[in-house]
DNA sequence: CTAATTTAGGATAAAAGAGTCCGATTATCA
DNA sequence: TGATAATCGGACTCTTTTATCCTAAATTAG
């Protein structure tokens, strides 16, 4: 969200947006080179170097973020942990576990980078974690 | 689901339980313990001891069960994990998840153990767990 | 070419979670 | 009253996840 709401002609460094968002360096560092590997940032190193977007923020969803991140396994599962999910051997829950994961499924896919970006714009700085850890700006020691 | 399928009117031990749904003992213990301990279950220890259902398997929502194994937190929680989620400072998918999140409490409510039970009666035994554990029948020792 | 800057990615550490084991406790039966 | 059958709950182990650190590689300025 931060990447999509500047301006794109140059790269942004992860120290310019750990400072802004008041959260770790080496947290940010991990989650922007996991999306740029899946192609949704990309990454210059050197001077001039940082991320930014490497597709229109419209055209990123969560869907591909929570793919990069967290996997979407869930979207095949047995939420009771069954091996297979299947409607020849449905669980318990399967019709009603189902109809709620399509809905999820088709929230992930709708929602686009750039209308949250949109909708955060005043609140960015929220960002910062439920742990107050130390962010660049007071971190103890980094060369 | 297996307890509510059995007449109520003595124990039922853990290892009944077990060798019937063939999974591990010490795994299906610990579970039926915190069950009993929020009472959703009652326990006897000693020669006609086990478990049985504390309260009318009608009673017994997926909530109260969620709510004993898992946690229900996530009814309260931003799930962007902003400290704090609230309509004053919402995050860029306040609205959108609450949907979704209000959709899983009421499913999670609305279904009853006595329910899911009745729909799993004929495959209870597929609840085998997505690895191949050993169960108590071939389980390499235990006195 | 060299120094400075910045990401890449593997190694390590810390934390959390899942699963197992075992001694203590409780209840029943003969 | 002693032997036996169970659960109880803490300790322990193993695995997974999360977070941090550090060195290498790439890029650019001078
Ligand atoms: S079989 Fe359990 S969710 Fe489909
Ligand atoms: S503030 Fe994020 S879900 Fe409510």
């Amino acid at each position: 969200m931060y990447l999509a709401l500047k301006r794109s002609d140059r790269m942004t460094p992860i120290k310019e947006l750990t400072q802004s968002l008041r959260i770790p360096f080496h947290f940010a560092a991990k989650i922007l080179q996991r999306l740029a590997r899946k192609g949704l940032l990309v990454s210059l190193k050197g001077r001039a170097g940082g991320f930014g977007l490497g597709v229109a923020p419209t055209e990123i969803t969560l869907f591909h973020i929570v793919e990069a991140i967290d996997g979407v396994e869930f979207t095949r599962r047995c939420v009771l942990g069954l091996p297979a999910c299947s409607v020849e051997n449905p669980c318990a829950l399967h019709e009603t576990w189902r109809e709620e994961r399509d809905r999820i499924y088709k929230m992930l896919v709708r929602k686009s980078v750039a209308e949250m970006a949109r909708e955060m714009k005043n609140s960015l700085h929220g960002l910062a974690a439920t742990k107050d850890k130390d962010f660049d700006g007071y971190q103890t020691n980094h060369s």
